[in-house]
DNA sequence: CCTCGCTTTGCAACCGGTTGCACCCAGCAG
DNA sequence: CTGCTGGGTGCAACCGGTTGCAAAGCGAGG
């Protein structure tokens, strides 16, 4: 066996063809005789031989790299998706960058694309406000955004059907006999926050019944638990008739049951409570949550498919995924 | 204002220079006239000038990237560490790549690094057996691993202080007058849970004891709270005098809580529980979890640094990070 | 004034792929 | 037998940086 060929070159030589031959053949390209890119290939595997990813970013002029902006609160459902995210890429022959730009430095993902480092991103909408996502859109770098759809089809997106999960979410409560519900949310800002809380009312409306304006709460991503916490407790302590809390997320669930307990009731006999997410350890939080489950990985896997679609014929998608009750033991 | 200029050649021409001054320049080389490297400089700042990465790459022979598995269990602290490394690599002129690579297929990382898709690897020692390491150290990859140092220096390593972390948890059991420890630890393999473990049992003989050796658990890391839970529950029934656990991962501690409770007992009145790793929502459990606290993103950069060093310099270090008891309800 | 040596700059060859175009050759119609 | 057609292959010019080496400019020493 020769030396280990390194590039087509070494590879041409020993197939005793052109480079170009070479490189068509390991394309696939159909200007090769088959027998020819049989050959090819098979040498190719035989000697496991890969081509200089650099040369091909180069002169093909796209580096089949996707970025991924991590800042921003992480949490559990996110890590679920990322897996989905790099095994849905690899299968369509890309690769996931992590970022540590600021979204808020106009340009950031423009350096990306322009030097070559990332054809396209994926995005969080709950790391990222309405209008870093209007500078993004303007200034023409193809992303796919979770969480939040383009209202005027402006970008792909792949959201979980937020309206859905809030309302089953809030109508579970209601079937079990809780009159008197809150609802503590992200950010107003979030479109899936919104599209949550709509559902939360439509719930109430399909029961004939209105929801109470005042036990609805916004709070910021960061510190979730403590700052849920706080806000059920001081809740409570002006609405005491609440039996009822739908949280935005698991984190925040965690945070109201604590909140429930400081205020001196007992979830679920005084509270019911429901969370968003389903992360890992809701399972065994105590009491066991109640909460709304999406599909970490399917999210992730769409976010991959819908942004390479995205990429390679710029047709703009919008996916939702299904939101599905999880009954435990808080509600 | 020209056009945008969008390779060197072109900034080159508005400088009235050469494209290698322009090269040199951006790279800081002293080669260079410090008043003409200044002015290069200033000219590419205003137009918001990138170098082509792929072009970059391709003649300087490598990626200045480098590849994360994150296959296994995912758990927080790795999504903690994540922010380090990033911004870690990204100080450093380097970015990160998360892998969807089987550590199985032997070869998955000469791989990368022969394409120039990488330069060299972080590696989580949760996520590979001592098998799957040593086949990498004679693959000749560079990496750096978490969790566990080489025994022979063959590579370069950040380790929390496990051996520390056994000892004070459970030295802080024995000193709130708990008796009867159990030890709830992953795969015996992995070497930081070996380390735990031997901390517990220096623990024991600084304060006279012996351990008791039926009450130690090896458990695989999928499935953590769950299986915790379990093992627990079996175990409190063999050993009903166990009044403490030493838990090697705040997931294992989520399930041993559960399980302490499923075997009709109170936590920590009866049973005491400490963790490790402080993980996000280790305050809000019920009882809020005493844990071993090890800084993630600290423990990221440092992942980062040794890496780049060793790519750098081929220096191989091993670090180690400190760990601090968290004193909250659960011991 | 000439030469030496140092600093600063440019030239051109490379890195390893991709791709437009020319070319070769077999097969077939005229 | 000649001319045409078209599939299969090779040549060489790119892609946009890096870098060894030659050379130009310039002050100082002989």
């Amino acid at each position: 066996m020769t030396t280990k060929p390194t590039t087509i070159a070494d590879l041409a030589r020993i197939a005793g063809v052109s480079k170009s031959t070479v490189s068509r053949a390991l394309n696939g390209s159909a200007l090769i005789g088959v027998e020819t890119r049989e050959r090819i290939q098979a040498l190719a595997g035989e000697h496991g031989f890969q081509m200089n990813a650099a040369a091909q970013r180069l002169s093909r002029g796209q580096s089949r790299v996707v970025g991924l902006n991590a800042k921003g609160k992480p949490d559990m459902f996110m890590l679920e998706m990322m897996s989905g995210i790099t095994s849905g890429l690899h299968e369509l022959g890309y690769e996931l960058l992590v970022l540590q730009g600021d979204f808020d430095e106009p340009g950031w993902a423009r350096g990306y694309v322009d030097s070559g480092r990332a054809d396209g991103f994926v995005l969080l909408s709950a790391a990222c406000t309405p209008k870093q996502i209007s500078l993004l859109v303007e200034s023409g770098v193809p992303f796919v955004l979770w969480g939040a759809s383009s209202p005027k089809n402006e970008y792909s997106s792949v959201t979980g059907d937020s309206l859905t999960g809030g309302r089953i979410a809030a109508a579970h409560l209601l079937e079990i006999g809780r009159r008197h519900l809150a609802f503590v949310g992200g950010p107003t800002w979030a479109r899936e926050v919104a599209e949550r809380l709509e559902g939360f009312t439509e719930a109430h409306r399909l029961a004939g019944l209105e929801p109470d304006l005042a036990a609805i709460v916004h709070l910021p991503w960061s510190d979730a638990e403590a700052g849920a916490a706080r806000a059920v407790q001081e809740l409570l302590g002006r609405r005491p008739e609440i039996d009822g809390v739908v949280a935005n997320s698991d984190r925040f669930a965690i945070g109201v049951m604590e909140g429930v307990r400081a205020a001196g009731k007992r979830v679920p006999e005084d509270v019911a409570v429901v969370g968003y997410d389903d992360i890992a350890i809701a399972a065994y939080t105590n009491p066991p949550l109640t909460t709304i489950r999406q599909d970490g990985p399917l999210a992730g896997r769409l976010l991959a498919r819908t942004l390479v679609q995205r990429l390679e014929t710029g047709a703009v998608t919008a996916v939702s995924i299904p939101a599905e009750l999880i009954v435990r033991e808080s509600a």
